[in-house]
RNA sequence: GCAGCAAUAGCUCAGCUGGUAGAGCAUUAGUUUCCCAAACUAAAGGCCGCGGGUUCGAAUCCCGUUUGCUGCUCCA
């Protein structure tokens, strides 16, 4: 990591606090680790990459609805899609080497080892002991066993070891108001199970033909071993995601299309094609067939920012198993090697799966520059963000060059007119270029400024934030000259 | 969670052989200014992260804790 990149996201992450986009969580408080809040500026081009996304999915495709799930689920939905069992890890540290191991992976490692030894008998009993153990969710029973059989850590080679601890990736809570085991509920910490419950009451109600998505934004929860790097891992944070339903066997037809329909969506912004990549996952989750990632190269190097994965029918096939309930589709269609109706299948998932607060970095970054405007004789400098006009919090600020002499009157009434449409500043405060340059921080496209030839002609400037060039336009233009830079045509068309 | 480092005004930092805090910028109120920051005047702003200890006295030394950074570990 170079030291630029390292300034570069110290930057970004200062002038996000300090120009009021994201904020650390109950900072008067000391801060809540790993969790942020956003602010007013923060707030707005959150809701602009939310509705980028929900208009390129949902209203761009008519095959395509959006739902909002509630965040408390049936606790059986997690054993179903295996987040129970699957993500709830026996954890053992070395106290010499300082080392962290899945206790039940050291013991598998020994059982492997007993069986090369031709030692079957005891790995047998070992075999049956952890499984035992882990069944009753018997830690000090876990820690005892790595003792027993004398597993040193591989790294020390010593055989003191920490207590086993649990690390459970899924928040409990008790819903009702007695205290009971039966009613632990989970913060959900993925979206998706949410579609998939709900996709036999989609697929019903919106009478969806095969192929079709259910998309959904909201909020997951994840308790992090380990949660850092601002809020590139956060314990609360929120998911676009969306899930398509395909006719068995068509899955990877369908896994290319959106790898790359969501690859130019993130293009489209923009940014340059070489900061990103896809990263393909060879070791697949326990639900997938196939899983790409799309990664962008942060300051500190690629991260994931969306997964594109074929989820395959597992988790319709499970909700099936432990609801009960059929999750199968009709599909009239005439298969042409058998002459014959496709029938009832469970349909194949392939999901597309960003993470908003990692997009919203991402666009903080590529936005973020410290401008150099100076020349040989005066030092002079900026920071401006960059912003795509469809995401800038705020769409234009309105000045009146002075203070006095009814600009500020006439300024103001050019505001209400386009407030309405857009979301607008008005500042009178400070010299005119400070007020430019403050506009620039938070990445308003256009300054719109009144001044005495505006009382006589109607005429005002336009001054553009990346070029910081002006044009003098008619006031009478601007609704149409503001929503023609700032429509969504210019992205999605 | 472990180890190391850090925490002083909104921001960037100074103050540290222990004697109860200071600058620049920003903010607020004025002045000046007809288009690109850092002009003038004034004001406001700090339990020196929090808790405990040593001391006559702690921002300064010691211990604990919280938060952040780096490494380990984890990442559906």
């Amino acid at each position: 990591m170079s030291t630029s990149s390292d300034d570069l996201f110290k930057n970004v992450i200062s002038h996000a606090k300090e120009y009021g986009f994201v904020f650390p969580s109950s900072e008067i408080y000391d801060g809540l680790s790993a969790v942020y809040d956003y602010g007013q500026y923060g707030a707005e081009l959150k809701n602009n990459l939310k509705t980028y996304w929900w208009k390129s999915m949902v209203q761009m495709n008519e095959n395509i609805v959006g739902i909002d799930s509630a965040i408390f689920m049936h606790p059986k939905i997690w054993k179903a899609s295996g987040h129970v069992d699957g993500f709830s890890d026996p954890m053992i540290d070395n106290k010499d080497s300082k080392k962290r191991y899945r206790a039940d992976q050291l013991l598998e490692d020994k059982i492997e080892r007993y069986g090369k030894d031709g030692k079957t008998a005891k790995a047998e009993r070992l075999q049956a002991d952890m499984e035992q153990a882990l069944k009753d969710e018997n830690l000090p029973r876990l820690r005892e066993l790595i003792v027993e059989h004398e597993i040193a850590c591989p790294v020390s080679g010593t055989r003191n070891w920490t207590e086993v601890r649990q690390f459970n990736l899924m928040f409990s809570t008790q819903m009702g108001a007695v205290a009971d085991d039966s009613d632990v509920v989970y913060l959900r910490p993925e979206t998706a199970q949410g579609i998939f419950v709900n996709y036999l009451n989609v697929q019903k109600s919106g009478r969806m033909k095969i192929p079709f998505g259910i998309a959904q934004i909201g909020k997951a929860f994840r308790n992090e071993v380990i949660a850092r790097q601002f809020i590139i891992r956060m314990r609360e944070f929120e998911q676009m995601e969306m899930q398509f339903f395909v006719r068995p066997g068509t899955q990877m037809e369908w896994f290319e299309y959106w790898k790359e329909t969501r690859l130019k969506w993130h293009l489209a912004l923009g940014t340059d094609a070489a900061k990103y990549r896809y990263h393909e996952h060879t070791k697949l989750a326990h639900y997938a067939d196939a899983a790409f990632d799309i990664e962008f190269e942060f300051p500190f190097g690629f991260k994931e920012v969306e997964g594109i994965h074929s989820r395959t029918d597992f988790d319709l096939s499970q909700h099936q198993k432990f609801s009960n309930k059929k999750l199968q589709y009709f599909d009239p269609e005439v298969d042409p090697k058998t002459n014959k109706p496709y029938g009832n299948y469970v349909p194949f998932v392939i999901e597309t799966s960003i993470g908003l607060d990692r997009m919203f970095l991402l666009t903080m970054i590529n936005a973020f520059e410290e401008e150099a405007l100076g020349n040989e004789e005066t030092q002079d400098s900026r920071t401006v963000l960059r912003l795509h006009p469809c995401l800038a919090p705020i769409k234009a600020a309105i000045f009146p060059l002075t203070k006095k002499d009814g600009l500020p009157e006439k300024a103001r009434e050019i505001m209400d007119k386009l407030k309405i449409d857009y979301n607008l500043v008005y500042e009178e405060k400070d010299a005119i270029g400070k007020r430019y340059r403050r506009q620039d921080a938070i990445g308003t496209p256009f300054c719109i400024t009144v001044d005495h030839q505006t009382l006589e002609d109607n005429t005002v400037t336009i001054r553009y934030r990346d070029t910081m060039a002006q044009e003098r336009v008619d006031a009478g233009e601007l609704n149409k000259i503001i929503g023609g830079l700032v429509s969504w045509s210019n992205l999605l068309g």
